[in-house]
DNA sequence: CGCTATCTTGAGATAAATCAAAAAATGTGG
DNA sequence: CCACATTTTTTGATTTATCTCAAGATAGCG
């Protein structure tokens, strides 16, 4: 089912929920510990995937598992006729991934792994039966399930805007910025998505990827350089994600003329960035 | 609730699962008459809809409110910043509406009727506790949101289509013939939407749909008359929907040059064209 | 240190949007 | 039933955001 060796299961430790750092985002959110630990009793294994590893393939039959982001990111794709690849999810910690196979006896999708990641692997039908007389377990399922179909509208909303820069916009604000440090004074986050992959995100290619970011640059919303991005102005970047056309200077945030200010990528006094990881 | 008085309840006669047409395709599907008088026996009440009134609207206060539709079509649609209305979702008979409401206080979206049309009203957490000793129906509520998430997916795809014809074909394959007759040699259908609603739906422009109509009229796939649609070459259609660029006439398909057999609008001899409703 | 994948940037092509106006259908009231 | 107003649909001319094709630059990796 795996496709490296490296992503091999990992029965013998498997981390309960009560210390998982998940925990406030995953099943058992707002469940005491005694309902946790019957959450945790659920996990039948672990899995440690690194980048690119594929938890589940297209046409790979479906057997009935679910799985919840411990760690890392996952993005989940279909190619279309012509090949041309569609990514139809970005799943981060805490999310459910399975979902919508139930009435599926092959996958339609493919699910792989952005960052060396761990998933949690539950039974469905084992699930289901576990929230019959867990009535915490029955609400925390129909909530997320809930959850995802608004998601996927809001996906449908997004790839519908008019501009490009807004769509990558909306994207930042709703998606990226998930794992950010969001108390830090300049958010700063490593783009676990190449350009091409934001690209089939947004239904665009990467080279208006790479010439959008660049534009929001010079505009000195944002500093990037390669996968490492800055946000230096976020109400602007808010406009431009609710449909304020980007073109004009200045005039989008009345409160955001950093044009000038960070002319291009400088390191600032003071801050220091990320290294390479 | 309901913006015309036209669309009262009407407790009085709620026609039961066993004896509607619809069982087939709703929640009953595939139950025996036992549990489908169970299923009966959730429901509130049935309201009548005419063209045009709403369902639910944006931000009104949800109120666990789950609705199945008995007879005709509906519409989900939200604005964007700008006020573009953007089409979510058209439900037909069978389908549930509501199911992404779980964790909403206030509705994000507003689902209006296309037609005059009927709902069967549910409480949501009377379904759900019904469901626990029902094993039938907490099946039937797993699939059908298992589905729905499928296909708000294939909605992601179907606006990532290249070009507008494809869109368009993908939207009468998957989802205009639904109540159409499957039989019938050269199938026809009223469509319940205007122009304009299609191209909210497929994010295009009014204009664009109307242009993209009339070339699929030139190839002789479809011959349309305002609101009166038949297919005439079902193959083409289907190549046109699996991304075969529709620009080049008679090679799409090579037993459907029908382009000089039907130039333009023209009852076909023994066929009768529907009468306007 | 070279190789490969990723990213940037440019010039030209294009599908669809926009703006605009006319034609056809639909609805209304006398 | 017919004039009238309104909505929907068609069609044209022009503009535009993005794609496509292509070449060069940079980072990451063995």
């Amino acid at each position: 089912m795996y496709e490296t060796s490296s992503s091999a299961s990992d029965a013998a430790s498997p981390l309960p929920c009560s210390e998982c750092s998940t925990r406030g985002v995953c099943l058992p959110a707002e469940m005491n510990d005694a309902d946790c630990g019957r959450v945790s009793g659920l996990v039948l294994q672990q899995h440690h995937l690194v980048r690119g590893d594929a938890l589940q393939g297209v046409n790979e039959p479906v057997r009935g598992r679910w799985y919840a982001i411990r760690s890392g990111q996952f993005k989940s794709f279909q190619a279309d006729q012509h090949g041309k690849p569609c990514i139809t999810r970005f799943a981060s910690e805490g999310d459910l991934l399975g979902l919508d196979s139930l009435d599926l006896d092959r996958y339609t999708d493919s699910t792989t792994a952005l960052c060396d990641s761990t998933v949690c692997e539950f039974s469905y039908p084992q699930l289901i039966e576990a929230a019959r007389h867990f009535p915490g377990l029955a609400r925390s399922l129909e909530w997320r399930l809930s959850k995802q179909l608004g998601q996927q509208q809001e996906l449908g909303l997004l790839v519908r805007c008019d501009y490009a820069e807004q769509k990558f916009a909306q994207f930042l604000s709703h998606q990226a910025w998930k794992g950010g440090d969001q108390n830090d004074h300049v958010p700063q986050l490593h783009l676990a998505l190449s350009r091409k992959e934001i690209a089939d995100y947004l239904d665009l290619t990467h080279a208006t990827v790479t010439r959008m970011i660049s534009h929001l640059q010079e505009l000195g919303i944002i500093s990037v350089r390669y996968r490492q991005l800055r946000l230096l102005d976020r109400p602007a970047l808010h406009q431009i994600a609710a449909g304020q056309h980007p073109a004009s200077k200045g005039s989008a945030s009345t409160a955001s003329d950093n044009t000038d200010h960070h002319p291009a990528w400088q390191p600032m006094p003071g801050i220091h960035f990320l290294s390479p990881e």
